[in-house]
DNA sequence: ACCTGAACACCGTTCAAGT
DNA sequence: ACCTGAACACCGTTCAAGT
């Protein structure tokens, strides 16, 4: 018993960590290891044995929130026409990046990671059959390779920070759509009861 | 005299830290201070007197090439079509930041610096001077802000450090410029001898 | 006036020592 | 097996002391 008793400590150890990380990390996307342990009440061993690298750090108190997307992509899609499907979710996503900092860098480098290779590829993938739904309903004239267009989305959010750079990144996050030969699709369809205006 | 070589002295070692800093940096993005004074033959207190920051002495080292590319503006809008310039400004400030790899975090976080404040305003008028000549030849339908653009240019060349991510930011640049409404100026126009294959 | 370089307050990461 | 926290090798920056 003495042995499942450490391991259920360990393991309560890891979630109190991801947990005291998730709250330091939106605090201050720079939040040292020594203060997250500290808060966490561990030594940085204990942390660095959870996570052998502040980046895998990182990528856990991320990966919640990024599996959420992925999930969302497919209910947004059931729920609107493709190509409002795909805005609302950029904008979801920017969303998601303003209160977590961290990831559109995360997303950059997460690219070669092994750790994140999974989570990575759903989201591109996410990302293909938004795009490939608005191709089909011939929303989207000019498609890119969704890997692109995702590290496009990463790179723009990390202009985000502020008030003015997220206006910026809505404006650039426009102009990509523009260049991805994007028609919204005929609002005035009523078939859908969307009233175009308010989003969510 | 012993006032003026004293501060030719300090000039001198001014110029000294900018040549070794400029090689260091090129070798190594993220070069310590300490290892540039000592590289440089300084105490690192001589270094801050010159540039009381690590951005400061960075913006040092890359101004002169982005004046350069300030000029080149100028230079191209003379010798070819708007857009041709414009393309061809692109990808020569792609080089550049490849070279120099700080350049494009630089930018941004330079926006908002004092003492790049000037040369940051000459590179968002170089944008604007050739967004609005391509404008004006109607090469370019659905121009953006100037500055929103050159952002955008900063973070595609973040990609840029690898061969594959070099491709990328390239695919994502012509992504904007479809975004822009980018029509290549008639090529077939023999007008100006443009081969219209090798670029430079 | 200008320079030096030890020192400071950090950082991510490691590892001998404990239980 | 798991944890602790001092220690290491850095980092950017400062500042008393020299000339």
């Amino acid at each position: 018993m003495s042995l499942s008793s450490r391991r259920s400590d360990a393991r309560a150890n890891r979630e109190r960590i991801l947990a005291v990380a998730r709250e330091a990390l939106a605090a201050d996307p720079e939040a040292s290891i020594h203060s997250i342990a500290k808060a966490a009440g561990v030594g940085q061993g204990t942390l660095y044995r959870h996570f052998p690298t502040r980046e895998a750090l990182v990528l856990g108190v991320y990966r919640e929130g990024i599996d959420d997307l992925v999930v969302l992509a497919s209910s947004l899609l059931d729920e609107h026409r493709p190509m409002r499907a795909f805005r609302l979710w950029c904008r979801r996503f920017g969303e998601y990046a303003r209160e977590k900092h961290g990831i559109a860098a995360l997303i950059r480098s997460a690219m070669s990671e092994r750790h994140f290779a999974e989570t990575y590829s759903m989201m591109v993938d996410a990302v293909r059959r938004m795009m490939q739904a608005c191709s089909d309903e011939g929303e989207l004239s000019d498609p890119a390779d969704p890997e692109d267009f995702l590290q496009a989305l990463a790179l723009f959010m990390q202009l985000a920070t502020t008030a003015d750079g997220l206006a910026r990144s809505e404006r650039l996050l426009d102009l990509a759509f523009r260049g991805l030969g994007a028609r919204d699709g005929p609002e005035q369809t009523t078939a859908y009861g969307s009233k175009a205006g308010a989003p969510e």
